[in-house]
DNA sequence: GAAGATAGTGATTGGCCACTAACTTGGAAG
DNA sequence: CTTCCAAGTTAGTGGCCAATCACTATCTTC
């Protein structure tokens, strides 16, 4: 039960990246997260200075966290092979669309936060963003348009499961041999 | 000044688009959205039923409104051209990045919505893109994989939109002749 | 086993917000 | 000019939620 305040904010930014997908930032109350915690709602204010904080934690996490699963999906590959090895670790998250979903939230969050002033937060994420953007596109082998593309698949990939097209709808063959270019 | 509840209803409509694109659903009050009409907060619910009628009426006109903005674009076009112009036509939104916006909005909200158990919304929501997902396939030649792609770049348009990437951002040199498959 | 630190809770509050009810204003037709 | 309806307003309510404060429990160290 009782675990020291590094292992408590890890296990808050768990929930966080969950009940923050489903919820966004203004739908989801700190009493949810500390719920799926299994913690007092006002304990999350000793861990975290607020909200917002927890929120960028989980928005940072994400990000590294779909790194990671690229990383691996693509490890020792290069060019064609890893963009293809990538993919399929996209496709796999789609089983746990908490994941991409809370992408989809940093981003709107984003907008927002750079709509009403706070233009800071805009630049982490962006920072953030093309971070990975960068990564992939070495990993894929240097191309500029190949990581375009890649990338524009995965956001597709994105709104159609926030959207809960089901996995055999026709909507998602288009993906099928989307990546070969040689026919 | 005072109009007819259907000229009201229309500008609430468009008052609502913007708002609720830049806060989302839960970021938006029912108070910014009157005063950005010039109305009292309590009329519009003389309007409409409610503030998610409200947001419904406006994500089904922000699709309806993104393919007269296509359709304008590609008159009397087929196949690749009409794929230019249509892509041509979706930068110059990213000037009025409302409206894209606005599509994310609908997107997570629709997400938030299935999460709590609404699904008749998603179902709603689904109908309307794959509506505007055909009339684009139709009018670029039929193919589903040229139109899962058409639609895989205009969902990262809208992402780094939202994050607010530069124009001249080095990020877009990867959409530099994306559509040319001929080298 | 006392003392200090660290993990955690319960009660509360002030502000915001969707929505309601009751009332007022404008204007067109007879 | 008056009557009547649709357009619009002012005042108010109940619920939710981030954040604070004062407090308790548990561990650690000597």
């Amino acid at each position: 039960m009782r675990m020291s305040a590094e292992e408590r904010r890890e296990s808050v930014v768990r929930a966080a990246m969950i009940e923050f997908a489903r919820g966004g930032y203004r739908g989801t109350s700190t009493e949810a997260i500390a719920r799926r915690v299994g913690v007092s709602q006002p304990y999350l204010f000793r861990l975290f200075p607020g909200k917002q904080a927890i929120f960028e934690a989980a928005a940072e996490r994400c990000v590294e966290e779909t790194w990671r699963v690229f990383d691996e999906a693509s490890a020792g590959l290069t060019g064609e092979a890893a963009a293809e090895a990538m993919s399929g670790a996209y496709m796999g998250l789609v089983e746990d669309r908490d994941q991409l979903m809370m992408q989809m939230q940093l981003y709107v969050s984003v907008f927002a936060a750079r709509a009403s002033g706070e233009e800071e937060i805009g630049e982490s994420a962006r920072r953030l963003w093309e971070g990975l953007f960068e990564r992939v596109r070495i990993r894929i082998g240097g191309d500029m348009r190949d990581a375009t593309q890649f990338f524009a698949h995965g956001m597709l990939i994105n709104t159609l499961v926030a959207l809960g097209f089901p996995p055999d709808h026709r909507i998602w063959n288009g993906f099928d041999d989307t990546c070969d270019k040689a026919e």
